[in-house]
DNA sequence: ATTTTCTCTCTACATATGTAGAATATGGTT
DNA sequence: AACCATATTCTACATATGTAGAGAGAAAAT
């Protein structure tokens, strides 16, 4: 299991997204229009994290032609689960009680709550 | 209620978990001291860290003679919140169900997994 | 009073991040 | 072939972050 699973930074999280929601590889276009709902930038801007994103090992960019289709290399199971442990020992020195009063006083709803724990019940089978 | 609570870059966070763990107003020496233990680094970082955190509100600096103490502005169970709240629509969406395969994915125990379901429990009460 | 010591503030700098225009390359047109 | 459209890469720059030495002010010591 690779180490160290950088954080990434909030514009770079964002175009991962994009791409996790759609079927790689995934055309420049589509990563694109995904990104016009989601963080409108320039195309530039767009390509310019792609890249950086490859440079980090998040994502792969492949010549199809004129354009380009980008792969992403990292789960997004596997991030969310590895930034989890993260923030919870960023955050929370890694208590679990200080996490569950945080999540209670978080805003999220009575619905959400109990959802949240009937699923960890679930995933306890 | 306050609206944007800024994120913390990590290591004015390493600080204010210092702060919020002793008795507040803290004398720098103390800050200091339990800096020592989580995170060591220069005296002058410290102070940096320490006004960068007065500017974003977060923390109050006031002279005591010849050194300063400092207060934290902001809770800890506050921070914790919204910074799980932020964080649970930033890495997923707000997605319930994907919050909690990442949980029983992170590596936490089985028995953290667990208690933290009792306590989601307990505080539906 | 002069020096030493301690504490804080200023200044500094490298790297990271957000954002995007300029330049370049390349495939499509006429 | 010359030109145009388009996609990518370079270059650029402002702000943020991590880190810390230099400088300044004041209290303590001699």
């Amino acid at each position: 299991m690779e180490e160290k699973l950088k954080k990434l930074p909030d514009a770079e999280l964002e175009v991962m997204q994009a791409l996790w929601e759609l079927e790689p590889p995934v055309a420049r276009a589509a990563v694109e229009a995904a990104m016009a709902e989601r963080k409108p930038m320039a195309q530039t801007t767009l390509l310019t994290l792609l890249s950086r994103l490859a440079e980090k090992g998040f994502v792969r960019i492949e010549k199809q032609g004129r354009s380009s289709v980008y792969t992403p290399l990292v789960s997004r199971a596997d991030y969310q689960a590895r930034q989890s442990k993260r923030f919870l020992d960023r955050v929370f020195g890694g208590s679990i009680p200080a996490f569950a009063s945080a999540l209670t006083a978080s805003g999220l709803s009575r619905e959400d709550l109990d959802e949240l724990r009937r699923l960890l019940e679930e995933g306890k089978l």
